[in-house]
DNA sequence: AACTGTGAAAACTTTCACAGCC
DNA sequence: GGCTGTGAAAGTTTTCACAGTT
């Protein structure tokens, strides 16, 4: 499965409408129509329909999506059918505060390390994760069998890392520092970069632009 | 000036440029091309002089664009010739960690008031702003002007909280809550989902799509 | 009647390629 | 020669609208 290359904002839809089903499978819902599911993640129901049929036919017509198999397609179209082993770099701020965010784990994501250059940190444990020193990081990786690295150190070191783990073998970053990785051919990247976010919504603030709507009639 | 009505992504490059152009002024750099700007950026030269002719003629042939005018047209482009008033709701392990991002007032953000519903933060400082009652946020938020609200609240906390920042006046929100705000038509809503980010990694590590290259000859 | 799946159309975004200027 | 600014072309994404299914 997973044939077709998506652009990635159908990516991020896929896994908004996985967020959606999930919650309606917890609550017990069992149909779900491309209506319903565009509505609760703010896109049009035509989108759905399209995002969905680019990879099989799973809607009943006249009826809907079965939210239970609509969970395992998406699942299965993302790569969550497994668990992901991820380290963090940089125990700073948010680096705690991701270690600390125990929703990783209901999702999927494993975090098997963590590493600082600072030796005040190393050796301790923050939510349950012993800190390595990062001279410690292609061994620990290898060892554990990292796949997705965290960067979040300072801006300044943050190429730096994500070379090491690259070289390490680890062929996805995300990364939290206000900087551009660049990466090698294969490896994946994504930036949470706040102050972008920020700027953005001053952006429509001043330009009094209307984010644009969708509506469904 | 902001006349046209740009996309997002334009937005978001915009924000990256002036980012790069930062570190250029920094740098003592003077004048720098297309080309330059866009290879530290990750975009390509023809994508930054069209991004930037939509609101002007700003370089000069044969030479390039003057690094210092170009921060400031940008900054006036994006709304951020000003100082930006930011109140945050919910002073949990991500509330916390903004807190403490000091980097936000070096672009153009201050941090003027902090919520929690826990009674044992209430009153407390954390990296120099007081944390006040939940119960006060509509006060609090008209006394101070808070133009852009950030919202670090467990899920279900999110929409409520969202709505009293919109009735309270606040037009802009940055969410950090996984699920979708719904908002009033002329609020700004942006969203930041780490599992969301991780996701994607995801699909690309497993459907072995490369990332495609923005690359210039 | 309700809803999916999907070609075709429309809208939007990016890239090309080159005239014009320094 | 080097670089911008920009129409035109190419490419991509979204929306429309309806045939087909339950």
């Amino acid at each position: 499965m997973s044939q077709p290359k998506i652009s990635d904002s159908a990516v991020r839809r896929l896994s908004l409408y996985l967020r959606a089903l999930r919650e309606l499978e917890r609550q017990g819902g069992d149909l779900v129509s491309s209506r319903e599911l565009a509505h609760l993640c703010g896109a049009t129901s035509a989108q759905v329909r399209k995002d969905l049929s680019l990879f099989g036919s799973f809607g009943k017509r006249g009826r809907g999506y079965s939210v239970g198999e609509l969970v395992a397609t998406i699942e299965e179209i993302l790569g969550l059918g497994r668990r992901w082993r991820v380290a963090l770099v940089g125990v700073g701020k948010i680096g705690s505060a991701l270690l600390g965010y125990r929703d990783l784990e209901g999702r999927g994501f494993d975090l098997v390390a963590a590493f600082d250059i600072d030796p005040a940190k190393v050796g301790r444990r923050v939510a349950g994760v012993e800190v390595s020193a990062l001279g410690e990081l292609e061994r620990v990786v290898a060892e554990r069998g990292v796949e997705i690295g965290i960067v979040a150190t300072p801006p300044g070191a943050a190429q730096e890392v994500a070379e090491r783990l690259w070289e390490a073998g680890v062929e996805a970053v995300l990364n939290f520092a206000p900087v551009k990785l660049t990466a090698p051919g294969s490896a994946a990247v994504r930036t949470v970069d706040v102050v972008l976010e920020l700027e953005g919504l001053c952006y429509q603030l001043s330009s009094g632009a209307e984010p644009r709507e969708r509506r469904e009639r």
